[in-house]
DNA sequence: GTGTATATCTCGGGG
DNA sequence: CCCCGAGGTATACAC
């Protein structure tokens, strides 16, 4: 990794057009070849950047990046204050817990969480547009189709919404409810899951990790 | 801006846990505090960060990064390669050019670049859902709710069509039709459009920035 | 490859 | 402060 600190201005076009004026920023080039450009605040993402793959032509004071869609981005500089290059070697890489995929598992382990009786038919259940997370039956028999989120969001709704107008053309699921689980669901979601005749449930992660299998069983 | 190359390992314990095992690293710490953990790959996103604000309590050989909302990330330092401090300095921004804001400024000042006979009503036009980009009425004075995007897909459609539902209800602008307006348009956000029985039209950025304002007298 | 859904999304604007 | 929408979203995964 190559860290550069240096007085700079830097032009992109690509997707859209944009410019930083003279001023002092580091340029962070990886062994993958992308390019970043850092002010000394502002979170994480960078001024302007360059995804791999790409070709960097570096000139004295002027290193022009160009990748295959013909996006370019040019980097003038006045001044190099430092320029140094460090041997980090490949990531052993991030492991996660908490994510939806997770949040799933746990649920399809244990619908009757959800709602009492409800039992699982289908993880992913296909539909032509896409699987719905959880297909279930509740107490009666009835389908109900699952749709989780860590955050439940208008979009959240409407997808669950689009599988459900697919699943109700199923004569052997007809009719069939919706359900529409998350984390924490925003008032607009829960009006528009209301105003579609969708019920929605939130759920606690800790909670339902601290279930253990033998009291799953009870179920 | 301080850098810091250092064999270590992180946790991260907040909207979800993650950990990384023991690797070289850079460690870039913002003057505004923010903190952020780079491999030598993957694009721009860290491995792990910290936003603003937050408190850092930095141990021999180990930093524990803590934000207001509880959230923490631990970096178990084992062996430091380098550690530099920069004075970066204030940066003067970026200006962008070629956004959804523009291109919605000038559809704003000419609408009947759409749609012959076009007229603007309001620029964001407010719902109890949110705003729609354009209210117009055309040529016959029919309400005609325009919302416009870079790249036309199929969310795009939803979120018009959400609005005319709620425009349909007020008996002033009763009925309502839509046009859904992108730079592209994907083939199934027409389909979807075309379903909802919602018009659609792409645009040229370019053709219409050239479009001098004289010129958008004459209409 | 396109299409679809996720993200510790990030970031900015408005109430 | 939360809520919402846009993003050069990036990224993973299915088809």
């Amino acid at each position: 990794m190559r860290l550069v600190i240096a007085r700079c201005s830097v032009d992109y076009d690509g997707r859209l057009t944009a410019h930083l004026p003279l001023a002092v920023r580091l340029i962070m080039v990886k062994a993958d070849g992308c390019v970043a450009i850092h002010a000394d605040g502002g979170a994480y993402k960078p001024l302007n950047w360059m995804n791999a793959p790409n070709t960097l032509v570096a000139d004295e004071d002027q290193w022009v990046v160009r990748n295959p869609k013909g996006e370019t981005l040019t980097i003038s500089i006045e001044e190099v204050l430092a320029d140094v290059d460090h041997e980090l070697g490949e990531d052993p890489g991030l492991r996660k817990d908490g994510v939806e995929a997770h949040l799933q598992e746990l649920l399809a382990a244990n619908p009757a969480h959800l709602r009492e009786g409800l039992r699982l038919v289908r993880r992913e259940y296909p539909t032509d547009i896409g699987p719905v997370d959880l297909l279930c039956r509740d107490a009666e028999g009835r389908a109900v189709a699952v749709e989780i989120k860590r955050r439940g969001e208008m979009d959240g709704v409407e997808q669950l919404a689009r599988y459900l107008e697919r699943l109700e053309r199923d004569p052997s699921l007809r009719p069939v409810t919706g359900l529409f689980v998350a984390q924490q669901i925003k008032p607009q979601a829960r009006v528009l899951a209301e105003a579609r005749g969708i019920a929605w449930r939130e759920v606690d992660y800790d909670e339902l990790r601290g279930i253990a299998p033998t009291e799953l069983r009870l179920f």
